[in-house]
RNA sequence: GUCCCUAUAGUUUAAUGGAUAAAACACGGCCCUUCUAAGGCCGGGUUGUAGGUUCGAUUCCUACUGGGGACACCA
């Protein structure tokens, strides 16, 4: 909505060309928008009531715009009361526009976002569900930010947990010759199980080690044609496993990027650095001195040779560079990596010099769980379809009774929209206990909740296939409708906020906000049971919050269903 | 040991340095048996502690305490 913008504009016009932060009052009665008058009174040298009532009066004055009732000083803000009918208007005309909701931010800009990379040979976890989703919020909310966005994922197929796996493989290869002719799930399973084993070898027994490390050097350089044949197979069988769960959760990358792609210009990079004295020699390895500039010191190629994460990473920034030309990348990636992060970007900006100020860690926090059990199938960690399998029995079993079609697909969009929203209502970088029972609840903060509101006025609006054309002229909102408008026009701002600080949290407590709002409207005001002109504004008013809702949930990356 | 993050209702979370710290869950009471009740209305905070900056601090600064993380050959 630009009513925003027709304030500024009366500013303006009488030589108050001031850059005002509008903000909802506290409560309705007190208006519908308002500012505070602090920064303009301490520019003017003046006391922000007065400040306040001078602005007030100056703005009645000005008679001529339509939406603004009246304007009132309380305190040090300034209050603008809107003409309901005129408000119905314009948030009626906005919601048919076709690009409402966007913004034009990052127009012109291209941003990678760069999201999920699971490790091949290793288990899809809840902390990868909370990655994904993330990562598939945040491109949507810049795409409709107007950034032209990318979703790349970067997945570790060389390196130390490989060499676990292949470890725990080769001590079971009758078991793998078996799974070889089994389901894309149950071969996930055994490698899961494997590199357990090859994990708690490495940690225990100084012998599995030595073995591991020199498993290692042989994947990398490729020197033993078994392991190779091995290698390359179960690589695959990972690959398909995470193919199937980003379609379960409707995510298309447009690049895969791969460890085993990157390390040798990781090595390169590396030896070229230390000619450059960007990086150092030290006891055998190559190491940036973070210390220099209050960081930490970390290694880029161990005594072996080999490069380690750091090293892959900036051959990895080089290639995006190359290929996409970004002018941001988003790296979603948990925290514990802030520090490390740190340091990489830190070097990048000698290494790489036109990476600075591109690089950006976008830092999400654990996902552990609150109900306790964990998933049977490793013993340690919770796994990423385990969850929404869960989820979805549980949805199923509250749905069993309800007279809807296609049952199996609704459990599962809405066991998908519960995990989802779970994930993204809580800021990002927040640590997330995660309640199942919570999730599925079908009152108040969750994804079942929201898509059932959509889901309550696509079926009144089934019931009114035969009102053909319902034009509005002259109707006056009640005060709960006025409320629901109000809420209804600030969707873009909202969108154009989460994109600038790139949190998706923020649409989620919007959606709140607005459910909460018509569900107010739906207890109060009937639909159906009136006719005319009312009748016809309430068909118009669900539509638009129907609307509203489908895009703030797309937003997040949420399908809606018909019903539920 | 050094550095980084964090602390808000019983719980999960909100709050560009500004209005009476806001919601949801859970708990108790009332309404409504419908356009899908998966609702509506009513009921509670020394914002971890102690200082400081400010007209004004949940927000900024300092110290302390609790929790988490990083710190050389993992990713």
């Amino acid at each position: 909505m630009k009513l925003e913008e027709k304030i500024l504009q009366i500013l303006s016009a009488n030589g108050l060309n001031f850059n005002v932060q509008f903000s909802t009052p506290p409560n309705p009665q007190m208006g519908d928008l308002s500012f505070a008058c602090f920064e303009l009174a301490k520019a003017q040298g003046k006391n922000p009531v007065e400040c306040a009532k001078e602005l007030a009066v100056l703005l009645n004055l000005c008679g001529e715009n339509k939406i603004v009732e009246k304007v009132v000083a309380l305190g040090p803000y300034v209050n603008f009361y809107f003409d309901a009918k005129v408000l119905a208007k314009e948030v009626l005309f906005f919601a048919s526009k076709k690009d409402f909701g966007e913004n034009k931010f990052g127009k012109g800009k291209k941003a990678m976002v760069e999201f999920a990379h699971p490790n091949t040979h290793k288990a899809f976890h809840i902390g990868h569900l909370r990655n994904i989703t993330t990562g598939e919020s945040l491109s949507r909310i810049l795409a409709n930010a107007g950034y032209k966005v990318s979703r790349v994922n970067y997945q570790g197929d060389v390196g130390l947990h490989i060499a676990k796996c292949m470890w725990g493989i080769l001590r079971s290869e009758k078991e793998y010759l078996e799974t070889k002719k089994k389901s894309i799930d149950d071969r996930a399973e055994f490698l899961g199980k494997v590199y357990a084993v090859g994990g708690q070898a490495y940690e225990k027994d100084e012998q599995a080690k030595k073995e591991i490390v020199l498993l290692n050097e042989q994947i990398y350089n490729q020197s033993d044609k078994k392991i190779n044949v091995i290698y390359k197979d179960t690589r695959k069988w990972s690959l398909d496993y995470f193919a199937k769960i980003y379609k379960r959760v409707g995510v298309n990358f447009d690049r895969l990027y791969f460890e085993s792609q990157v390390f040798k210009r990781g090595r390169e990079l590396v030896l070229e650095g230390v000619k450059n004295e960007i990086l150092k020699q030290s006891q055998g390895a190559v190491i940036f001195e973070g210390e220099k500039y209050g960081l930490h010191n970390r290694v880029f190629l161990n005594s072996q040779g080999l490069p380690t994460y750091e090293a892959k990473d900036l051959a990895l920034a080089e290639l995006q560079m190359k290929e996409y030309k970004p002018d941001i990348i988003f790296h979603v990636v948990a925290k514990e990596q802030i520090e490390y992060f740190r340091v990489l970007f830190k070097a990048l900006e000698y290494i790489l010099p036109k990476s600075q100020n591109k690089e950006k860690h976008l830092v999400y926090g654990w996902v552990t769980l609150k109900e306790g059990k964990m998933s049977s199938r490793t013993g340690q960690v919770v796994l990423g379809e385990w969850l929404l399998d869960e989820v979805k029995d549980k949805i199923k079993e509250i749905v069993r009774d309800h007279d809807i079609k296609n049952k199996e697909i609704v459990a599962e969009k809405v066991a998908v929209a519960a995990v989802k929203y779970t994930f993204l209502h809580t800021s990002t970088s927040n640590d997330i206990v995660f309640s199942i029972n919570e999730s599925v609840s079908l009152t108040g903060d969750s994804g079942p909740y929201l898509l059932y509101i959509v889901a309550r006025i696509k079926s009144i609006l089934k019931k009114t296939i035969r009102i053909k054309n319902y034009k509005v002229k002259e109707y006056i909102p009640e005060l709960i409708e006025k409320n629901l408008l109000n809420k209804l026009s600030e969707f873009d701002e909202i969108a154009k906020i989460a994109a600038i600080e790139f949190d998706p949290s923020q649409i989620a407590h919007y959606l709140l906000d607005l459910a909460q709002n018509f569900n107010n409207f739906y207890a109060h005001c009937p639909v159906l049971k009136t006719e005319g002109e009312i009748l016809f504004f309430r068909l118009n008013l669900i539509k638009v919050v129907e609307k509203v809702m489908t895009k703030g949930l797309y937003l997040l990356g949420i399908d809606t269903v018909e019903e539920m």
